[in-house]
DNA sequence: TAAGATTGAACTATCAATCTTA
DNA sequence: TAAGATTGATAGTTCAATCTTA
């Protein structure tokens, strides 16, 4: 919504008192670009990695994850935190890439009403064909566009949004149930 | 992906050519903390406005791109554009608006292939409802974080991204941008 | 012939309910 | 009784095709 000077629509109950219920201009800016070139550049991150190596980006980021976990397997559940996604979304999500042969599910051995992702070689392999396009791509929009001060800036100011979202990943009480798998691959 | 010390799985083809192939672990994890916080963000944005006032993220979206603009109405394309979404996406979520008597739609009278939305009473009445509990979710978990100096920085951060990847419709005049005629495209 | 907007088909994501196991 | 994961129903999005007007 418009702050205080840029338009006269009835929006302005108030003109500055303890607790403001508008945005300032230069807060509807900063958070109109930031929408605004966010939606933006995952599309274009996405359209190149679709055109380049016929993944997803969301599914790229799947084999991201699953590639940077011990034995490159993860919990459902943990996954899904990750990736900021519901239960049932990673869900449909696996079964894609599964029938795509990227991922393979495994039964859980510490807990059996668990289910892990575990990233086949097909997966290893389409991770490796399309990590370049992407590193290339987050470079050019992102880090290229950015100097160092600005990159270390940036990431602050994200970590604590973070944290004032509250605690995501942070180290939960069930540790212990990151399973021995033998690799089944 | 990985950096070049975090792990050893088989994704190390270079170890700093001239041409990196892969990001840094900085790089990797600044983009990391970008995807995360910005999708918990704004799902969190979602939630507390559709608790608060039945209207989602999206849909209140709409409804501040319009009352921002001359008569409170904007061609269907630019709109689009501004939303940063497919023409036949805004379509569909306009129908919901519609629907709901927030929006309505208007023949163009200068071009007789067009539609204008327009915001109606009820509209607007439900954008100024909405539109404090919205801007105190933003000033919570994202401009009480961050110190003017971060915001700024923040800001410059994201046009120069903006501008990386090359212009939609985003000039960078911010305020002179209203109500004017569609600059042909 | 091209542009603006809409529609149909296909895809993806979520919530609520369900089933299995702890 | 609760937690992990999946399924059914549903909502929202996009591409390709279509219709109207420039």
């Amino acid at each position: 919504v418009a702050g205080n000077a840029q338009k006269a629509h009835p929006l302005e109950p108030l003109e500055g008192g303890p607790a403001r219920v508008w945005l300032s201009d230069v807060e509807q800016e900063a958070w109109r670009i930031m929408v605004s070139a966010y939606a933006r550049l995952v599309g274009r991150l996405d359209a190149e990695l679709q055109a380049a190596h016929a993944i997803s980006l969301r599914d790229y980021e799947v084999l991201v994850h699953l590639s940077e976990a011990d034995g490159a397997a993860l919990r459902m559940a943990e996954l899904a935190d990750r990736l900021v996604v519901s239960p049932s979304g990673l869900t449909r999500r696996l079964d894609g890439l599964v029938r795509d042969g990227l991922v393979k599910r495994q039964a859980c051995l510490s807990d059996r009403r668990g289910t892990l992702a575990v990233l086949s070689a097909a997966g290893w392999a389409a991770l490796e064909e399309a990590a370049p396009t992407h590193a290339a791509s987050v470079r050019r929009y992102v880090f290229d566009a950015l100097d160092r001060q600005e990159l270390w800036q940036l990431t602050s100011s994200l970590r604590s949004v973070s944290a004032a979202l509250g605690g995501t990943t942070q180290p939960e009480v069930h540790a212990s149930e990151r399973g021995h798998e033998p690799s089944g691959e």
